[in-house]
RNA sequence: GGGCGAAUAGCUCAGCUGGUUAGAGCGCCUGUCUUACACACAGGAUGUCGGGGGUUCGAAUCCCUCUUCGCCCACCA
């Protein structure tokens, strides 16, 4: 027995010891902790078909969390979705590997260690680069991957013998190796441009990072002399006139009648009082606004591309922190009392002065997407600098492809079209940040040497200039964080060391489950650098969840506090009950609604659900006792009981269902199949189906129908043990993968457990081969729907529960012989004694109509008025009246019978001649009742 | 502005290629501590499947349209 604890017995002798409720805490650690010993969730590389071992690998790489997260829902739900897939591949009998690991978090980071700084009064300029950068290390060291550990207490199973961490030693040699391979294929280059720029944070962003948010704010109307003909003015419009400092022109469409005459003169600046030319430009939209539009080359990326198709200057006016400054080619152009201004109040103040000076035709309120820092909120700046990028297009082509032929497929489908959408529009990805925390661009200059040699990007760190010799400098700027993220699938196998085991064994991966969130920030790219750089994409499907809502449908956040800590949630009800209320809860794509207010409600099906489970292990535990127990394969079929058979076919319907539900492993050596694309990942149905089985089928019915064989001693005491033992195995490894920590409690319990064994490690229930006997089913059945009817009446008439009522079965004598046998467990689970008839007897009594031409008749003497009775029957012939006539309707349809598939006709048939029995039965027990 | 998606029980959602009397969980109502489980058991109620039109023998399912929500993208100053 692996598994200490107080639950644990001490010899299997005693198994009653066990109590009520599942007491998660008391398991949950000791059994990680046993798997983590016994390395079950280590890979092997060399086990790998891919490096001549006999298993398939399954690879899932966790997307790493920053390294200074801490674990909310958001987390909980995404690593609970890929330790499902990883432990049912691990059953499956592949090599399973889920690759866990952390990222730097550049930005994230930086600002992190720069508040803690701020609160002791300093800057990061204070303590300089270096030490800035040392003391950011040491922070990461101490407090980093706190999430990880946490990680561990919902279960997942990574291999954490591999953790990653994209600023480790490893990884930075596949950082610089790819960038310098994109520099020698001409994919990265230094570009003068206006990108976006976080005044806050001090850096450059790249397009994605500067997040579009619909703004309330103002268009305003500015007129504009002509230098010539002060009467003759032209009113732009502008949201920011404030850049109007650093304006150069104004445009106006070439074709646009209205200002023709003006094209080649000049206007006059207001407050500056500078001429500045009206150019012709097909960027000025006649539609829009007054048809001419302010050319501000250093602060719109727009008007830059207008400022250079005519050779205009750029003067940058803002400066990195936004406020307003005379920065570069601009001298004159900031007066004395704006310099120092925010750009917020900087706007206020010059609309105020156009005002006074009359020429603020209009400001009219105005809806427009405003960048924000997705890192900081701060609304971010256009700004005019010297950036690398990467050359997107030619990565993007592959990418496109290889969605498009099925090598990688996106689940849910919605998403296929955003990712073309964006992988067919790509642009230009500057990779540039200027901070100090992440990997330092790998570029060196050499002041000496004429272009190109003086700009030498290298994988070794250089000290001079391989050209001349000389003293070199490095690039001051680091590079974007995802940089290093859409490496993650190859770097954390040890690319570029084309002969490292991993790599090898592991590469391509199989599924990527993450949020749509980072769609294009990562998933993309990531496809995009497998193909750049390993010729193939990283994955073969992506799986892209919901995201956790609370129940005003707000994303869970820390800022909003409408958080749940999933640690909160295992520390009450377990990971089990936290692990199962997010995946059954959780449709393909489909957001998840929690109450934070009121976790004991929100988690409760899963609670539940782990509570159910442990008692029918209990159950089982005390009734089956320790003692040998002959495996199902041993038991001969004929000694097999009716229940026994029909939960034998119950279970090999739930194995295909959750099959089903799971979907296909993986497209081995091709691509996905038309009918394979969508198919599969509905882990919320394969979650319903297994809970069904053992709860619904299983503990409901077969458990109850078997409780008298396994008290009486004897050789059918031995089947019916035989049979519960191998079918609540099998439950508990369907289960496994979704509550891991509870099935395995009670898996290692079971007589069958071999010593040492794990269920973390034990083979997927497979169907097993020849038939049900499906008479037994079938009689089983019949037997079920007898009992169901008769606790419908005895509801129905508030018969007290201690009372057995009598009944009779009007049947042939066929099925009589077969039923009568097994009246005694209709008296057992009803409480109602079975007397079998040819003919229905004399007088007043309920009847309920059963399937297959049997008809159950409770004499009602003693139970409830006749009245009452007649009405609900004749209620019940009224509604079956309705539902026959249409049926009927529709048989007499000759398209129906012409077009319709042949099995759905003759089922509508056999349904006909039930109801119409039925009928027939009811009509005459009105005519007695009411008659 | 462009593109995509959704609308089914009080709530959150299943319902896969059109064909049983449209389902589950939670909630609600009634009864029960039936010796595994009251975090349970047994029984029950609730749906013009968003509105309108169409295709079809047959539509929650396919098509059109309207309404309402959501998401993604976008330089319209």
């Amino acid at each position: 027995m692996s598994i200490p604890g107080p639950a644990a017995p001490e010899s299997a002798s005693v198994p009653d010891e066990l109590p009520a409720q599942y007491d998660p805490a008391a398991t949950e650690a000791a059994i990680y902790s046993a798997w983590e010993t016994a390395g079950c969730f280590t890979a092997d590389a060399s086990r790998s078909s891919l490096a001549g071992g006999d298993r398939d690998p399954y690879v899932v790489l966790m997307p790493p969390p920053n390294v200074t997260a801490i674990l909310h829902v958001g987390h909980g739900l995404n690593n609970a979705v890929q330790d499902v897939l990883v432990r049912w591949a691990r059953m499956r009998g592949l090599e399973a590997l889920w690759m866990p690991g952390t990222d730097h978090a550049g930005i994230a980071t930086q600002n992190v260690v720069e508040k803690q700084l701020a609160a002791e009064g300093l800057s990061r300029s204070d303590l300089g680069r270096e030490a800035f950068v040392e003391r950011t290390a040491a922070f990461v060291e101490r407090t980093g991957g706190v999430i990880l550990q946490q990680l561990r207490a919902i279960g997942a199973s990574a291999d954490w013998s591999r953790t990653a961490y994209t600023f480790s030693p490893e990884l930075s040699v596949a950082v610089r190796e790819a960038f310098v391979r994109l520099y020698e294929r001409g994919l990265i280059y230094r570009g003068h441009r206006v990108i976006h720029w976080c005044p806050r944070c001090l850096t450059s962003l790249s397009d994605e990072e500067a997040e579009s948010r619909d703004t309330a704010g103002s268009m305003y109307h500015i007129a504009y002399r002509t230098e010539d003909d002060p009467s003759r003015t032209i009113t732009v419009a502008t949201t920011r006139p404030e850049t109007l400092l650093g304006d150069v022109a104004v445009a106006v469409n070439p074709t646009d009648e209205r200002y023709a005459d003006l094209i080649g003169r000049n206007v006059v600046l207001p407050i500056l009082g500078l001429a500045i030319p009206v150019i012709a430009d097909e960027y000025a939209d006649p539609e829009f606004g007054t048809g001419v539009v302010k050319i501000t080359p250093a602060h719109d990326a727009n008007d830059f591309e207008v400022g250079r198709r005519h050779g205009l200057a750029a003067p940058v006016v803002i400066d990195q922190h936004g406020a307003m400054a005379e920065v570069m080619d601009s001298a004159g152009r900031v007066p004395k009392e704006y310099r120092g201004l925010d750009r917020a109040d900087a706007r206020t103040r010059i609309v105020a002065a156009l005002e006074a000076m009359g020429q603020l035709v209009r400001r009219e309120p105005h809806q427009h997407g405003v960048r924000h820092c997705y890192r900081c909120e701060t609304v971010v700046e256009p700004r005019l600098s010297d950036q690398w990028f990467v050359r997107m297009e030619s990565l993007a082509a592959p990418a496109l492809e290889g969605v498009r032929t099925g090598r990688v497929r996106i689940l849910p489908e919605k998403w296929v079209g955003v990712y073309e959408h964006w992988m067919t529009n790509i642009r230009d990805w500057n990779i540039s940040r200027q901070l100090w925390w992440g990997h330092r661009v790998p570029v060196w200059y050499c002041a000496a040497c004429d272009p190109p040699n003086n700009v030498i990007a290298s994988r070794e760190d250089l000290e001079r200039c391989p050209h001349c010799g000389g003293p070199v400098r490095q690039d001051e700027d680091v590079l974007d964080t995802w940089f290093s993220s859409w490496l993650w699938p190859m770097s954390t196998m040890g690319w570029p060391n084309a002969a490292s085991a991993d790599l090898r064994a592991f590469y391509p991966s199989d599924v990527l489950v993450t949020a749509p969130e980072i769609l294009f920030f990562w998933v993309a790219r990531m496809i995009m650098a497998g193909y750049a750089f390993m010729d193939d994409a990283p994955f073969h499907t992506v799986y892209l969840h919901g995201t956790a809502r609370d129940t005003q449908g707000r994303k869970m956040s820390k800022s909003l506090g409408n958080g749940i800590d999933p640690l909160d949630v295992v520390s009450l009800y377990g990971a089990d009950a936290l692990r199962y209320t997010l995946i059954a809860g959780m449709g393909m794509g489909a957001d998840v609604f929690l109450d934070p207010a009121d976790l004991d409600r929100s988690f409760a099906t899963g609670r539940n659900f782990a509570t159910k489970l442990w008692n029918i292990g209990r159950f089982l535990l005390r009734n089956v006792g320790a003692g040998e127990v002959q495996a199902i394969s041993a038991v001969d079929p004929a000694q097999l009981g009716r229940a026994d058979q029909w939960i034998l076919q119950r279970l090999d319907i739930a194995i295909r269902e959750c099959d089903r539900a799971i979907g296909p492993v993986k497209p081995i050596g091709r691509a996905w199949s038309a009918e394979e694309q969508t198919a599969g990942l509905r882990l919320n149905e394969y979650a319903e189906t297994a809970r069904r089985f053992v709860w619904n089928e299983m503990a409901d019915w077969y458990l109850e129908a078997i409780k008298s064989r396994l008290l009486t001693p004897g050789a059918d005491q031995e089947v019916a043990r035989a049979v519960l033992v191998h079918v609540f195995d099998n439950a508990l490894r369907l289960l496994h993968p979704i509550v891991p920590f509870v099935t395995e409690a009670l898996w290692q319990r079971l007589p069958s457990h071999v010593e040492g064994a794990f269920l973390a490690q034990a083979s997927w229930p497979e169907v097993r081969d020849g038939a049900a006997a499906q008479d037994a089913v079938s009689a089983f059945e019949q037997l079920m729907q007898i009992i169901e009817a008769a606790r419908r009446v005895r509801a129905e008439y508030a018969v007290a529960p201690g009372t057995k009522i009598r009944a009779f079965v009007v049947s042939d004598a066929t099925s009589r012989a077969v039923l009568e046998p097994d009246a005694p467990l209709v008296a057992r689970m009803a409480r109602t004694e079975l007397t079998f008839v040819e003919r229905a007897p004399e007088g007043a009594s309920s009847a309920v109509i059963l399937p297959g031409g049997l008809q159950l008749i409770v004499p009602l003497e003693g139970l409830v008025d006749v009245d009452k009775e007649c009405a609900r029957v004749r209620t019940e012939l009224a509604a079956l009246d309705r539902q026959l006539a249409a049926l009927r309707a529709r048989l007499a349809t000759e398209g129906f019978i012409t077009r319709a598939k042949p099995e759905v006709v003759e089922a509508e048939r056999e349904k006909e001649r039930e109801w119409s029995g039925r009928q027939e039965q009811l009509a005459r027990k009105v005519a007695q009742l009411c008659g």
